[in-house]
DNA sequence: CGCACATATTGACAGCTATCGATATTTCCG
DNA sequence: CGGAAATATCGATAGCTGTCAATATGTGCG
C-alpha cells in the first residue's frame, strides 16, 4: 500500500458525469482533505505569496500563530500530497507550490455541474 | 452567529494572489470540508448523474451502502452548505445540484498558483 | 382516523487528526 | 569537536464527525 498519498490524475476523475466509485470518491475526499484545513490554506496562500515564490519554515510559523512543530506537520501533509515542494538549502528549508495538483482538483470540481462539460484529466497544459 | 453554513462570495477568496486571513480560511476550509468526504462526493456525483438532474432519497440509500439516517445527515450537510437543494414532493424529498457554490469553490482554488490570474468572484456567468 | 411508508432527528460512540511539549536530527560555525 | 540554530519526529490528548439504532415527523391511502 502507499504511504505517501500524492494527488495525481487518479484522484481527480470528473466530480460529475460519471459517478463515482467507491474508491475514487475516497481518493479525491483525501485530496480534498488536505486543504479542508484553515492553517493549511494559509500556508499555501502564504508560500504562494511570498518574494521569490517560495517561503522558509521560519517565515511561516512566524505568520501562522502555530507551534513550530504544528506548522513542520501541515508541510509535511500539504508536501505528501505533492501541493508543496520541499527544498533543503543549508539549515532551512525551502517550500514552493506545485501548481499542477491544484490544477487537477479545480478539475475534480469542473464538470457536469454547468452541463457536462469533458475536461477529465488531459487539458492540464 | 450563523447556524447555517452556506457556501457563498465570502467563503472564497483567490487562495492565492493576496495571504488569507484566518477567517478567510477558516470560511473556505469549512466549505472544502463538506466536499471531503467520500460519501457526500459519491451522493453529489449520484444525484448530478441522476435522470432530470435529481435523486430522491431512496435511491440514493440503495446506491450508498450506508444506513438512511447517515444518507440523510449528508444530504443535509450538503443541503447547508448550498450544493445540493431540497424539494419535498409528496412523501418523497428530491435533491438536485446547485451549481454556483462548487464553481465558488472551483474560483478558490484557481488562481496564483501559476502566476497571479484574476478571476475572482466577477465571472460565475 | 389509523396505518404504512419516506425521510429527518436524536443520542451515543468510535475513529481520526490538529495541536502541543519534548526530543531527535541535521547543518553550520567557531 | 561542541554548541547553537532550524526543522522534523514522537507520544499524548482533546475535539470533531461519520456512523448507527431508535425514534420522531410528516404524508398519502383506505
Amino acid at each position: 500500500m502507499r504511504l505517501i498519498q500524492e494527488i495525481d490524475q487518479t484522484c481527480c476523475p470528473p466530480l460529475v458525469g460519471s459517478v463515482l466509485t467507491e474508491t475514487e470518491a475516497e481518493r479525491l475526499a483525501r485530496a480534498l482533505r488536505v486543504l479542508a484545513e484553515p492553517a493549511r490554506l494559509r500556508l499555501v496562500s502564504l508560500v504562494a505569496a511570498s518574494d521569490g515564490g517560495e517561503s522558509c519554515v521560519c517565515d511561516l510559523t512566524d505568520r501562522l500563530d502555530l507551534g513550530q512543530p504544528t506548522v513542520s506537520h501541515h508541510l509535511k501533509v500539504l508536501t505528501d500530497a505533492g501541493i508543496l515542494r520541499r527544498e533543503k538549502r543549508g539549515r532551512w528549508a525551502y517550500y514552493r507550490i506545485e501548481p499542477e495538483p491544484l490544477e487537477l482538483l479545480r478539475g475534480a470540481l469542473d464538470p457536469g455541474t454547468a452541463g457536462a462539460r469533458q475536461s477529465t484529466e488531459a487539458g492540464v497544459t
